[in-house]
DNA sequence: ATGAAAGCGCTAACAA
DNA sequence: TTGTTAGCGCTTTCAT
């Protein structure tokens, strides 16, 4: 295989060597260099920098990968949805990986998908990762996060279903669905409705505790569960079945989706949020402050998380024996905003009109403004 | 250097060396079965891939990759951004490139970033992709996207800004923004004003341009354009810019969060929608159907965006001489919800309230429901 | 249809 | 502080 010195159409890429004969020390010095090893003098160094740079010299990656073992790549294992809580994951993710300097690798498990992750895990070690973020994870039994390299779990508790060798890390979710809950109670409300999230993820069992534990702590009726799974649609179907409950007067919802379609099912019920019914989300999407009424909702400091995250797993790819350093945990924040109100302004109804059976309101009906 | 045989903790992974001694054939014939080439028996198939999974035997893609020349994986430059726009791109894009047997790398460059793309493209080389996506590239200025290996332009318009050698794959920006236009004429309206995305991207551009030839062709006026900057909040202050108009009965925003944005300012102003003032967004989010009034907007096939780029990027990567497939065109899909109406109901103001000066609404003022 | 040998471009160990 | 020598685990010729 002679490397295309031919008059090919590509000139052949330089290689370390060429840049070593051209600064006229040894290829090793080179590689010396390009690593930002010690014990290399200023002059050579430059030298060598003029020369890759004269060249237009560009690391071989792979070569370095299979000389190092090492391939200063982190995979994500990803859900493949543009939800905006994963997205958002995957950002801070992304800008954490590459201050670190590492790569990353993108694989998305399209949810319901048997052994999704298991296969996503599979390929990217392949590929030679030195890391695995998981994000978001679900609970699909048993999931196989063991691997010969350091794994982040990110969204899932620590120690639940994820095997001692991951590392865990994630906002509290516990906490901050029950500073949303007690937010409503403070209101004054006599108890709160929890329309949660599917119950696979482990966002949503831990939103649903949080919800939980406030209603217990402050000894108040907990009110049957309405399970959704994230969209607007379920929200608006999930106000369906909450509408008829004679004690609604507040709900949390485990997103801000879900939170608008239920406010849209209530609006078109003729219910007044908040007057009639106060409703707290979950996130603080970008829309949230927009939304008719602006959304009182929880915020999620993704970037924090993904970046405390990131430092975790660096950390234990590159001191594989040292003791982890401490997480750091993550301010609550509650944005209060309009969709939350004290239940005794319920007056007299203003209007009562009918939910309309079509949620996509395709049709030209008088808008509910 | 030994391969750790030694009674370390990892006992090496196997390579095709010893899946090719337990096979009982030589090494290369090994390859030969695991790259899927022609001339293996039947027999002596079975017997490597037996042999592979018994040793639980896992490809190293790093010495695939320097013996190769080739990763097989492909780079994004993505915004990183969690709008839905490029996150659904994103998405697809992954989805496609695995169906293809690529894997991905993915690079956010920052906004506002100089010589973003061009550093970002430069590390996906280094990490030797065989070829590149530019995610809803922006134009600033000349964009180095010529390089080694093909690129698709994900979101710009063929020809523009981009080499030659650049391939190009998006929606009809400038058709559909056309059709969102032509609907608010067709209810009536005499002409119909435009809340922009930001000029720099392509995105934006195309959308301004369908615009302004729909009122062209239908020979209206031409009113001002608001420039935003995509998100909700600019949108709202688009809105205060465009309240004063007197001739305000319709808008077309670029995308569906600036439409949000707007129609919660109009709703504070004062003017109903649609039956003061129509607005047509652009995106179809999954929230635009619940969001009050449902909005009416235009849909763009993400999902079929990319991956009808990305067969156009594989066959260049497979194909290096040929001649590109025909690019296929995607459907316009107009989403007639509530948010827009005939001008002629603008009967009586019902309410007359000043927009509140926080577009938070942290305040617990009654909402505009 | 299968095998032997060479080498991809780099880093790791050991010298000097 | 710098250089020498071996590989890393595959794919690629070229034989057979």
């Amino acid at each position: 295989m002679t490397r295309g010195t031919g008059r090919g159409k590509t000139p052949a890429a330089p290689r370390s060597v060429d840049v070593a004969q051209v600064a006229g020390v040894s290829q090793k010095t080179v590689s010396r260099v390009l690593n930002g090893e010690r014990y290399v003098s200023e002059d050579v160094r430059r030298r060598v920098l003029d020369a890759a740079e004269q060249l237009g010299y560009r690391l071989n990656s792979a070569a370095r990968a299979l000389a190092s073992g090492r391939t200063r790549t982190i995979g994500v294992v990803a859900l493949g949805t543009a939800l905006y809580g994963p997205a958002s994951l995957l950002i801070g993710v992304e800008r954490a990986a590459r201050d670190a300097g590492y790569a990353l690798s993108v694989v998305n498990t399209l949810e319901g998908d048997p052994g999704g992750v298991g296969g996503a895990v599979q390929s990217l070690l392949e590929r030679g990762v030195d890391g695995i973020v998981v994000s978001e994870p679900i609970d699909e039994g048993a999931v196989p996060l063991a691997s010969e390299v350091p794994v982040l779990a990110l969204g899932a508790p620590a120690g639940a279903g994820t095997p001692a060798s991951a590392i865990a890390a994630g906002v509290d979710s516990v906490e901050l669905a029950r500073a949303a809950t007690e937010h409503l109670l403070d209101l004054g409300h006599r108890t709160v409705h929890h329309l949660a999230g599917p119950q696979k993820w482990f966002a949503a069992r831990d939103r649903q505790a949080g919800w939980r534990a406030a209603l217990t702590a402050h000894d108040r009726e907990q009110p049957a569960v309405v399970e959704g799974d994230w969209s607007a649609a379920s929200g608006y179907e999930g106000g369906r079945r909450l509408a008829g409950r004679s004690d609604l007067t507040a709900v949390f919802a485990a997103n801000d989706d879900m939170a608008v379609g239920l406010i849209r099912f209530l609006t078109e019920a003729g219910l007044r949020v908040p007057e009639d019914v106060s409703v707290v989300g979950f996130d603080d999407i970008p829309l949230a402050a927009y939304v008719l009424p602006p959304l009182t909702t929880v915020r999620q400091p993704f970037d924090d998380v993904a970046r405390e995250g990131l430092r975790l797993l660096v950390h234990a790819i590159e001191n594989p024996d040292a003791e982890p350093p401490a997480p750091q945990s993550q301010p609550v924040e509650l944005v209060v905003r309009a969709s939350t109100a004290p239940p005794a302004s319920r007056s007299t109804p203003v209007r009562t009109r009918q939910a309309s059976p079509n949620p996509d309101g395709e049709a030209h009906s008088p808008p509910a403004v």
